[in-house]
DNA sequence: GTCCGATCTGGACAGTGCTTAGATACAAAC
DNA sequence: GTTTGTATCTAAGCACTGTCCAGATCGGAC
């Protein structure tokens, strides 16, 4: 009945329990989909009781947000490293499209919870639309440098929105099964993303002209 | 007194239960949102126990299943009731995909149950792409009858995936408080969706050409 | 060393999805 | 018109959830 066997491994007061419970979260997303992600679940996956998350978080969504944070920072890194190897704009952005729609096949429980997150406070997570290094912004000066000083900043707006809302899109569905007829006649799912984004022209850093 | 015309209004002890479940989840989608969907308070809306819905639904899935299918219906019809003002392709199908976003800004809770049900299926609702008067039908054919019979079938597919990806992409984003300043440089929500589907190129009926 | 505030636990409450056993009401057979 | 059968519905209960509370425990300031 002593505590010396808990206390060895686990001491009472957990150094960061906070971050250790983020880590819990997305472990057990990664290992049982979000269905499984229940706040009781991940104190005990962090080896603490029900309520100790309670310490560091106001309530269940303040968790996610967390969970979703990180996730968006991994996203940001998956789409800034595509862009040391591509140079023409056109391919730099479908690229950039690939890679966003590939994190969201390759973590699609962790992808939801960004977005319900995104979703329930109808916003994208702050801080991405100004600060220099969020994967938004990486998008729209993406855009810019290739726009030159002559587009109005309202058109790379236009673009980047556009564009993130296609890679959205296509994030969402490209595991539907109504997809898989094309994906085999594009070359499989490399191909066929290629080639949604490209018909979506999501390098077009102007305004489409009226038709 | 023939049995049709009592099956009409209450055939069984409670009367169409099973509809009458599904109205009030609807109602209660409406009125309270998502988070306040429990299989629980849709029985207490419809004036049953529980267990009720265990008679008429497998589970809570099968429910929400139900619900979202009469959404993609009334989905569908506001997107074809467009079709009747409009005769240029690009407008057409710019319009179409207006619809498609007003219809998610109307009923957020709604289209929000509608793709967490396809989501979890991986897949639209089975027969909205064979079956000729589903949503996603209407799309298609709309470009396959505008395109003319040398575009090869995989191209048609291709627009109709993508225009659908856009269009998904908006809805889920366009009450993101990252779009408001864009809005008000576009006239409002209504130049702003047109914007942003214009420029992605919706009315597209060929696969773009590579840059 | 004593005290304090932050951290964590155990227990509890209302609510959830779902199951089971039994009650009820209608349809058809006699 | 009674009986039988079956679909429908209820009541009770299980394991689980998010959240709160009183109290135990610990690290650091005095």
């Amino acid at each position: 009945m002593s505590t010396a066997a808990v206390a060895d491994t686990r001491p009472y007061h957990h150094g960061d329990l906070r971050r250790a419970l983020v880590d819990a979260a997305i472990r057990i997303l990664e290992r049982e989909g979000p269905s499984a992600l229940s706040l009781r679940a991940v104190a005990r996956e962090a080896g603490v009781s029900p309520a100790a998350p309670y310490h560091h978080f106001k309530d269940k969504g303040e968790l996610l947000e967390a969970v979703a944070h990180v996730g968006w920072e991994a996203l940001g890194d998956g789409m800034s490293a595509v862009q040391d190897g591509v140079t023409e704009l056109s391919s730099l952005m479908t690229e950039i499209g690939v890679a966003y729609v590939r994190f969201s096949q390759d973590h699609p429980a962790l992808y939801r919870v960004m977005y319900d997150t995104a979703r329930d406070k109808d916003s994208l997570p702050e801080g991405m639309q100004d600060k220099e290094d969020g994967a938004y912004c990486l998008v729209r000066n993406t855009f810019r440098d290739a726009a030159g000083p002559d587009v109005p900043a309202v058109d790379i707006e236009l673009a980047t929105i556009a564009a993130w809302c296609a890679a959205h899109g296509l994030a969402e569905m490209s595991g539907f099964a109504q997809f898989n007829p094309l994906k085999e006649a594009f070359g499989g799912d490399a191909g066929f993303l290629r080639a949604v984004l490209s018909h979506l022209g999501m390098f077009q850093s102007k305004r489409g002209d009226p038709t």
